[in-house]
RNA sequence: GGGGAGAUUCCCGAGUGGUCAAAGGGGGCAGACUGUAAAUCUGUUGGCUCAGCCUUCGUAGGUUCGAAUCCUACUCUCCCCA
């Protein structure tokens, strides 16, 4: 097999795959251009996105051509497939700047060369395409029988499901067709959700052009409580720091199951397979170790390493004994004028202020539940009032259960 | 176009004039046990100036001492027929 893919298959990457013999004899023979596809739907990716994308490094890596085609033409209609429910609408102007705080993230991640690794963008070949020609052109090869048939049709033709998205699929296709004529892509990698898709896509290049490509799936990541990947109190795990702190998304990583220590080494960090299988293997107390390995290793991937470091040890300096807050810098900081301490504030209200509790009745029942801390002192009386006293060295650490830390820094 | 069903708190889903901030489950949160894990058990889960008050049961009106529950109109969803 393949060397690149046989790095693949060793991480846990591959789902299904169109022809791997074929696929595995065209890159023996030399670079092949591949793409990835996203469709800018939100303002930052999410660690759920990043399995395609972490494949793209291996291959890239491996000398291959990578190209991440943002869907700045397709998030215009949005895909069914998965979704139970209709996406929102969003205007062009969101989907512009998506695009561009999207494209800038896998920068970093991925960092385009213009060459062996680059961007394209279908709104170039989508946003002005001529209707009567495009079924002309392409329409004429979809059978709607078949297109019926797929998984994700069928499951949309319960709930309802509008013409524009049931023509995501041929649009998905004519991607794949412009990247073949542009580029000479031969083959798109994507999630399991996509295979539908990229077979369409295949076969239409087939017809059209009489040339084969390849298809690649991954895995849907879940965690093995069967819950998915990446799903935090707030929402996803994003990549922007601006909605997950580099402290939460280390934490996120530090707090996966047991089970889960293996896989996520091997697909969401670049540590030579024997380690991921060594750390993964641990029982114990040193299983918790490698969960801090993992944490830091995604972080530093996603954030850096400065940031990595910064969220390890603020972790150790709060989940360790006899720790201090002082020099956790990375640990969520808010921020309250010096005054309103020195007339006295209510622990109550410091818990929503800091954004710990949503609501006075939360705190309350924090409190009430005995899950409230105000410098690791449990607080036990609903109308606590704080002050001055309670501030050590300009800063005072509030925490909500067991995890959820808040400093509140004096100025 | 015709006929039918429905819209309930984060989700699913009960409730059909007062005892409803609304059963049950899921999810979330907290506590116990632990390893910042899993499993398990317990509590909790609209808001507030909290023994009380306020806002919620698709939207807007109406009936009533009193409505999620009845009436009217509207909006949306699903199903069957064309």
């Amino acid at each position: 097999m393949n060397r690149a893919l046989q790095i693949l298959q060793e991480r846990g990457f591959i789902q299904q795959c169109t022809d791997f013999e074929g696929l595995s004899a065209l890159m023996d023979a030399g670079p092949v251009t591949f793409y990835v596809g996203c469709d800018p739907t939100g303002p930052s990716l999410h660690i759920g996105h990043m399995v395609p994308f972490f494949a793209l490094r291996h291959l890239h890596e491996a000398g291959h051509i990578a190209i991440a085609l943002i869907g700045g033409g397709t998030a215009r209609i949005g895909d069914p497939s998965g979704k139970t429910e209709m996406r929102k609408m969003l205007t062009y102007e969101q989907i512009d700047e998506n695009s561009e705080r999207i494209r800038k993230q896998l920068d970093a991640f991925i960092g385009f060369d213009g060459k062996t690794a680059f961007t394209a963008n279908n709104k170039d070949w989508l946003a002005n395409l001529n209707y009567i020609d495009f079924l002309r052109d392409i329409g004429v090869h979809f059978s709607v029988n078949r297109m019926l048939s797929f998984e994700a049709y069928r499951k949309r033709l319960e709930t309802g499901l509008t013409f524009i998205e049931f023509n995501y699929q041929l649009l998905q296709s004519y991607d794949f067709l412009q990247l073949y004529d542009r580029h000479g892509c031969r083959l798109q990698i994507g999630g399991d959700d996509q295979w539908g898709n990229i077979v369409a896509g295949i076969e239409l290049i087939r017809r059209i052009r009489g040339v084969e490509t390849y298809g690649l799936t991954f895995p849907l990541v879940t965690t093995s409580d069967g819950k998915k990947m990446g799903k935090t109190e707030k929402g996803a795990l994003f990549l922007d720091p601006a909605l997950t702190s580099p402290y939460e998304f280390f934490q996120y990583w530090r707090n996966v199951t047991d089970a889960d220590v293996k896989r996520f080494l091997l697909m969401f960090t670049f540590l030579p397979v024997s380690e991921c299988e060594a750390l993964g293997s641990a029982k114990d107390s040193a299983i918790n170790q490698a969960k801090e390995r993992l944490a830091w290793e995604v972080t530093a991937l996603i954030h850096g390493k400065e940031e990595a470091d910064k969220a390890l040890q603020a972790a150790r300096a709060l989940f360790g004994k006899g720790g201090t807050a002082g020099d956790a810098d990375a640990v969520p900081t808010y921020r309250i004028a010096a005054k309103r301490i020195q007339q006295g504030i209510l622990a109550i209200d410091l818990f929503v202020e800091s954004g710990l509790c949503p609501s006075k009745s939360e705190a309350r029942r924090l409190i009430q539940q005995g899950g409230a801390f105000v410098n690791e002192e449990k607080v036990t009386e609903l109308e606590k009032m704080l002050d001055i006293s309670s501030i050590q060295d300009g800063i005072l650490l509030l925490r909500a259960g067991k995890k959820r830390y808040v400093r509140v820094r004096v100025e």
